[in-house]
DNA sequence: ATCGTTTTGCTGTATTTACAACAAAATAAC
DNA sequence: GTTATTTTGTTGTAAATACAGCAAAACGAT
């Protein structure tokens, strides 16, 4: 059996540290991308269904946020429908923001793939689907505080 | 093509909030599991290595090791030929923990790779592996103050 | 041998990240 | 409808992480 799992941890280091490198030009602090993206993306989300797609904590997403609030890039709203929860929508200098980082997050998928095959892309895409699925059970169950059997 | 960058980060923080909270009861705040294993797999590997390995900042690996060896869990040694070089040991407190952490690690890479056949582990590792060297390279790059062209 | 460059360790500083715990609103159970 | 549970937002606190910069040793070029 293969270990994948630090092969795919120093992937992801790798990558994140050369992002949140780059996005020091957009005036953008360590992580502030990732969620930038992804409330330009599903505009109207709310801080915790972000942070369960990125798999991260609530308050380390609340706070990120926050930031992205504070600098002007991201505004919050309160629901129509719903006195609690918060949505949150780019603003015209966060989308502006977007556009840069989603064309660095292109090149470097395209660098990561460059020694692969369109078909080999594909298959890693599905192996990773797989991956995730288990994973994401897993974190779930730990997160609800049970204990894995190793 | 497909984008696997996501599916990478998020599989990867998953995997270490899941062992960051385990490892708890050994004692080991965040992080701390990914330095001790390396240490033990390399006994005298020197911290700048340890975090070219790991692509983690210097500074970051240099204090966790120094949190390591406070508690315990590690030795440094002046290398016998180079006034320089810390050379860094596990204790026998520290190979103790290492026996959980790696039992813990085999069962998550198990987990992971539920879904898959042997031959699709096998090819997904291969796929890594060469994703791993180009992202490995371009994270040199930019970590030599080279601007890449997106 | 000497001088410039690289490697290695360390400290100061700012920031993110995670856990715990609280309150308020929403939802579920009955 | 009332009560219990879950969801959502927020703050306090502790810790890791990353960048900048320094000094000493090692290495390379000439």
């Amino acid at each position: 059996m293969p270990d994948v799992l630090r092969q795919i941890g120093t992937i992801a280091r790798a990558l994140d540290s050369i992002s949140n490198r780059e996005f020091k030009q957009l005036a953008l602090n360590k992580g502030q991308y990732l969620y930038l993206v992804r409330i330009c993306e599903r505009p109207g989300v709310i801080t915790d269904h972000l942070a369960a797609q990125l798999q991260v904590d609530r308050t380390t997403a609340a706070r990120a946020v926050q930031k992205l609030v504070m600098q002007g890039l991201v505004e919050k709203r309160a629901a129509t429908q719903n006195r609690k929860n918060k949505e949150l929508f780019p603003t015209a200098a966060g989308l502006k923001r977007y556009v840069t980082i989603h064309r660095e997050n292109v090149y470097s998928n395209q660098v990561a793939l460059t020694e692969l095959t369109s078909t080999e892309a594909a298959q890693l895409s599905q192996l990773l689907t797989k991956v995730s699925h288990q994973v994401t059970a897993d974190w779930e169950k730990v997160q609800q505080g049970q204990t894995r059997p190793y």
